[in-house]
DNA sequence: TAGGCCATCTGGTCCT
DNA sequence: AGGACCAGATGGCCTA
């Protein structure tokens, strides 16, 4: 989907192939011939099988043409293999929390590594305050069996009170596949995240603070709210904010 | 015009 | 040996 974003940006992340133009157009690569035409190799250091009647010919028994054609073929390869990364890239965008469309910027890359490591934090939070709201909820029934009967809550409420995180994370996590333009937000301004329905951090921010992405909860009234705004975060959860993106 | 971002080429290194 | 991976260099495009 974003990939199509290639072709209605500014600019291309992929331009397709033009091996051949873009190649010989190239003044290294014609450097590079012209150092080969001159007899002065640039960095090839003087073989000494050089027409010693070796088994397999090296690159320094390569004709002009066959080492142009091998140059080629690496060349190829390389420009394959950063067209899957981009690819890859791509992908990743596509299922990042942020508004998606023709008149909005693509992320970068860096900062798209930045929010994706940004945004598994904020699930990783939510998932352990589900669990832990989860297990405070079973925990009570069961002691509400054993001890003295206590009027349960409703189980409507029951499912309110579970899915609370989840809602909290649905709406303020799901990818945004339209293609309306968040408010305020210039087509070739970098997009925000005030889609989300909350006062978005700017993305300088958000890409350098994982804590704002947590604290992105939407509270509705009268429901409980197991958001880190609300409730201190948990060790695990506080351990994970303290990862770092290292080597 | 400077700075950011990107694609591409290239040579080196590591792995199978 | 061949391919994958990586980082540096270079040049183009775009925006503030």
């Amino acid at each position: 989907m974003d990939s199509d974003a290639s072709s209605t940006c500014s600019r291309s992340s992929s331009p397709e192939l033009a091996v051949d133009s873009s190649f010989f157009s190239n003044k290294v690569f014609q450097a590079y011939c012209t150092d080969r035409e001159t007899g002065q190799p640039r960095s090839e250091k003087p073989s000494q099988n050089t027409g010693s009647g070796g088994k397999s010919p090296t690159h320094a028994d390569l004709s002009k043409d066959d080492l142009q054609d091998l140059r080629l073929k690496v060349n190829s390869r390389e420009r394959k293999r950063m067209h899957d990364l981009n690819q890859a890239m791509d992908g990743l965008r596509e299922v990042m929390p942020y508004a998606q469309g023709p008149s909005v910027r693509k992320l970068s890359k860096i900062s798209t590594l930045l929010l994706a490591r940004n945004y598994i934090l904020m699930l990783s939070s939510s998932l352990e305050e589900m669990k832990k709201l989860v297990g405070d909820v079973y925990g009570a029934r069961g002691q509400s069996h054993s001890a003295r009967r206590v009027p349960a809550a409703p189980a409507s409420q029951l499912q309110l009170l579970s899915l609370a995180p989840s809602l909290h994370s649905l709406v303020g996590s799901t990818p945004q596949h339209t293609t309306m333009p968040t408010v305020g937000q210039t087509p070739h301004s970098p997009p925000s995240a005030g889609y989300l329905g909350f006062p978005a951090p700017p993305l300088p921010s958000l890409l350098k603070d994982p804590l704002h992405l947590s604290s992105g909860y939407r509270h509705f009234p009268g429901m409980p709210c197991p958001c880190s705004l609300c409730q201190p975060l948990p060790a695990s959860t506080a351990s994970l904010h303290s990862l770092s993106m290292g080597k």
